[in-house]
DNA sequence: TACAAAATGAGAATGGTTATTAACTGAATG
DNA sequence: CATTCAGTTAATAACCATTCTCATTTTGTA
């Protein structure tokens, strides 16, 4: 039951009501990738009025922490992944869906070099793909 | 000299002094990642008023067009890219910067399965470094 | 030149995110 | 158990990139 606080006390990151709340609701639903707007809601609609700023701070803290990740697919909207493990995602453009691909199922071959004085934090894919056009003609 | 208006035409867009302009502007000068608030800046200097809501519109219609492509990395606002070949992004953190890998250097493997109904769009991939932190000590 | 359709520009409106600041809480201390 | 205070939260204002609106201008064509 002290599952999240002691994740959150790991993290350096106070228990609080909101973010042990929060931190509920985002981690024990599997995986997910959610905007600031949808954890709100979520929130508000489980009972535990929390604003707008603290959602946005608490998924900031969280996003340092490592216990989330951002993610920049499309658009202009922020959306966090509960999954900080290794893998990529699928993304289907006419549905502006996003699923996960486990890291061990993709392969990135022949990385070009890397200077010395960097370090690689991350190789991110994004396999885009849409549902067929229908075909009216023939 | 009217290659941009061809470009154009062929794209199926009028070639109004506007959009030659930004034409120019865009591909005669490298491969480039630029934001619609750059383009605006660089049209003005060049003594080319345009107003930021036709840079918008224009840089929309060039991607619709496949002149452009939006590439979307980090942070709130959208960038395009001028290279619309088959490439891939080395994103420098802690610079914020982008720079391009050629497609044929690196390579996916592994893919997962398309559904049959659904087509492959694009493989993006975004290899993600950042300079070595200082060790002060030791 | 005249005309209809397309394009443009100025500024208002929108929407997501961040900043501000006063009130509140958690947890350590006496 | 009361006190204290750094850390946290909430309401709302501010911000910024982007989109919308629509009157005006430009373009291609006759």
């Amino acid at each position: 039951m002290t599952d999240v606080n002691v994740l959150l006390r790991d993290a350096g990151l106070r228990p609080t009501r909101q973010r042990v709340s929060l931190a509920e609701l985002l981690f024990c639903k599997g995986n997910r990738h959610v905007s600031a707007e949808l954890v709100h809601e979520e929130a508000v609609a489980a009972n535990v009025p929390v604003s707008l700023a603290t959602v946005y701070n608490t998924l900031h803290q969280f996003t340092e922490a490592g216990l989330l990740r951002e993610v920049a697919i499309e658009g202009t909207k922020t959306y966090f992944d509960t999954n900080t493990t290794d893998h990529h995602h699928l993304y289907i453009e006419d549905e502006n869906r996003v699923i996960d691909i486990p890291g061990n199922v993709m392969n990135v071959a022949d990385m070009p070099e890397i200077p010395d004085d960097m370090e690689l934090v991350r190789v991110e894919v994004v396999v885009r793909v849409r549902h067929k056009k229908e075909t009216a003609c023939q």
